[in-house]
RNA sequence: GGGCCUGUAGUCUAGCCUGGAUAGGACAGAGGCCUCCGGAGCCUCUGACCUGGGUUCGAAUCCCAGCAGGCCCGCCA
């Protein structure tokens, strides 16, 4: 277990408390919890037992307390009702840098398992530019993959790309019908910015005339019989937007491992087959189908669910159905980063998928919208802010900064630095709320530099290697002199990184990395003003550079699991 | 009206799943720290669990009822 050594340690901690429980003659085990730092490494709560035992809390830990602590612990200590795990310090700091030794640059990775997960993320719609709203999905969703991955699962992140559907074959209309001067110039010379404004149009000619819906209408139901040639359009001018909005994607560093095109599904026939299979369990109305999902826990509309359109069009949930039973063929664990605005589509899915007899469904992650102070973001009304411009304001801010502080690198390195530093504060501003929390949008929080952010911990990482460069080749140090409270605190936190990682991954929460990342950033900078490393006597000095390496490689790999970048120098 | 989610200092946020020691951090505010490895840093002070019940030895955490905000209840995606 060299790869986790606060998890050996709690193991250890494990078996004394079997012992303890053993001795006393109690069945119900009480558990093993983190304890206060000054406290110890461990906590056992004694209270849980004093029901049974007819004694008091404290009394129970005095006699559990004398039972023999072994190595990595120097003793238990009774503290009113709770036993605590005290460590040897010099042994525990062996150990964790027996393990980050070892371990090398992947120090925090877990072992393989043996599951495959297909991670859908983002799926945004080619119908123009990222807005920060969006930009949720890929930075949550990349960077479970990443800390997944981390944590030993073997993660496929997958984009579904929606190219069916009025949406899509409106936009396509636009394209062919109008010209650059019907719909004006585009904000940028990349081809979601310039296709958004065909689509804007587009929808604004459509409301206010019925024969351009009446066009758009043919053309949908010429898609749906599977025109390939017309898909094969449609198909291009999505393709364009997609590579705008993967552009923006590259920069901030999510790519993925597959697309998945949604007229795929019509083409090969898949969507009919499920129309298919739907409609003996389905009702017609209009001469469109529905289920029935009221056994599902739905009620009232929400329990009706309409798969086929009276036109004999299929729906996004019904390509959706088609696209699942694919994808759980090709994984065991599936994965979905969605807007909460999908939950009950989901839910309808989840209940479609059981009605026809499949027992697997994906998991989902439910991101809350990105607001604005000022409301909803929305298109439509202009109120909307694109990736693209809250990065360059990023790029720029951090850019200043650079300057401010480095005359001595060149133009092009401070400019390198400041797109490392600008893109991961985006990122991390973001990725460091739990999902489920709704974020306002303020330029000033997406652009802060100090406290919690990722400026802040990139400066710790290029702390750490500024004093790894300084003293050269690293030699065996003595980790048996690491015994300052600032040393001890520092390999508390190194030692637990690997089980916040797979705790983060199997709750799949990355915002606890975010938090992790930061805090353990914060402890470094305590251990850089308290114990000087360099100017140390020999053998402590090896020892503590032994500890600094370890940490830069916890900063460099926390970092990373979040998509950011851990810059040598900024 | 119904369903789901969220309510923690002036502001933002962790902890909630799995109840346990003085509720952790950041911003803003006040005051301090570079003859010493990088001041995007560090230290000190101020300040918070939406309300009311319940369960429990013990509740920010679990349950119930309110209140406030968000999302949804399209033959859109």
């Amino acid at each position: 277990m060299a790869h986790d050594p606060w998890l050996e340690i709690r193991e250890r901690a494990d078996a004394v408390r079997r012992e303890i429980e053993t001795r006393l003659g109690v069945a119900t085990p009480a558990p093993i919890v983190d304890a206060p730092e000054d406290k110890g490494a461990f906590a056992l709560a004694a209270f849980g037992y004093a029901k049974a035992l007819r004694r008091s809390p404290a009394d129970i830990a005095k006699e559990a307390a004398t039972v023999p602590a072994p190595a990595p612990f120097l003793a238990l200590r009774a503290d009113g009702g709770y036993v605590n795990f005290v460590l040897d310090p010099a042994a525990f700091a062996a150990r964790v840098l027996a393990s980050t030794q070892e371990m090398g640059e992947s120090y925090g990775q877990s072992p393989v398992r043996p599951e495959r997960v297909l991670l859908e993320h983002t799926s945004a719609n080619p119908t123009g530019p990222l807005h920060v709203g969006r930009a949720r999905n890929p930075i949550y969703g990349d960077a479970l993959a990443r800390t997944m991955r981390l944590a030993g699962y073997r993660v496929t992140t997958e984009y579904l790309v929606n190219d069916v559907g009025k949406q899509m074959v409106l936009q396509y209309w636009g394209t062919k019908r109008l010209t650059s001067q019907d719909v004006g110039p585009a904000e940028r010379e990349k081809d979601d910015y310039r296709t958004v404004k065909f689509y804007q149009r587009a929808t604004a000619l459509m409301e206010g005339d019925p024969k351009v819906n009446g066009e758009v209408m043919a053309l949908i139901q010429r898609f749906e019989r599977g025109d390939a040639a017309l898909t094969r359009e449609v198909r291009e001018v999505s393709e364009g937007v997609l590579r705008g909005i993967l552009e923006t994607l590259a920069r901030i560093g999510v790519s993925y491992d597959s697309f998945f095109w949604e007229s795929d599904l019509i083409l090969d026939g898949s969507v009919r087959r499920v129309i298919d299979r739907l409609g003996g369990m389905s009702q017609e109305e209009d001469g469109a189908r529905f289920l029935d999902l009221s056994e599902f826990g739905l009620e009232g509309d929400a329990a009706k669910y309409v798969f086929v359109t009276k036109l004999g069009t299929s729906l996004y949930t019904t390509r959706d159905i088609a696209y699942h039973l694919k994808k759980m063929e090709r994984c065991d664990v599936g994965i979905n980063v969605l807007g909460e605005d999908q939950k009950l589509t989901f839910s309808r899915l989840k209940a479609a998928l059981r009605l026809m007899g499949v027992p697997w469904a994906p998991e989902t992650i439910f991101y809350a919208f990105v607001g604005l102070p000022e409301g909803r973001l929305s298109t439509r009304k202009g109120r909307v802010v694109y990736l693209d411009d809250l990065l360059d304001e990023a790029v720029d801010r951090a850019y200043e900064e650079v300057r401010k502080r480095r005359e001595d690198l060149s133009e092009e390195r401070m400019r390198e630095i400041a797109e490392l530093v600008g893109v991961s504060a985006v990122r991390y501003n973001i990725a460091r709320v739990q999902a489920e929390k709704r974020i306002l949008f303020r330029w000033e929080e997406a652009l802060s530099f100090e406290g919690s952010s990722a400026p802040f911990i990139q400066y710790s990482h290029a702390r750490a290697c500024g004093i790894l460069e300084k003293a050269g080749a690293l030699r065996k140090g003595n980790p048996a002199l690491l015994v300052a409270l600032a040393e001890q605190r520092l390999l508390r936190w190194i030692a637990r990184f690997p089980s916040a990682v797979r705790e983060a991954a199997e709750t799949r929460r990355v915002h606890a990395i975010a938090t992790f990342a930061a805090d353990f950033a914060g402890v470094f900078n305590e251990f850089y003003r308290d114990c000087p490393v360099l100017t140390a006597e020999p053998e402590l000095r090896e020892a503590r550079l032994a500890l600094v390496d370890a940490a830069r490689i916890v900063l460099q790999n926390a970092l990373s699991s979040l998509g950011l970048k851990a810059p040598k120098e900024m």
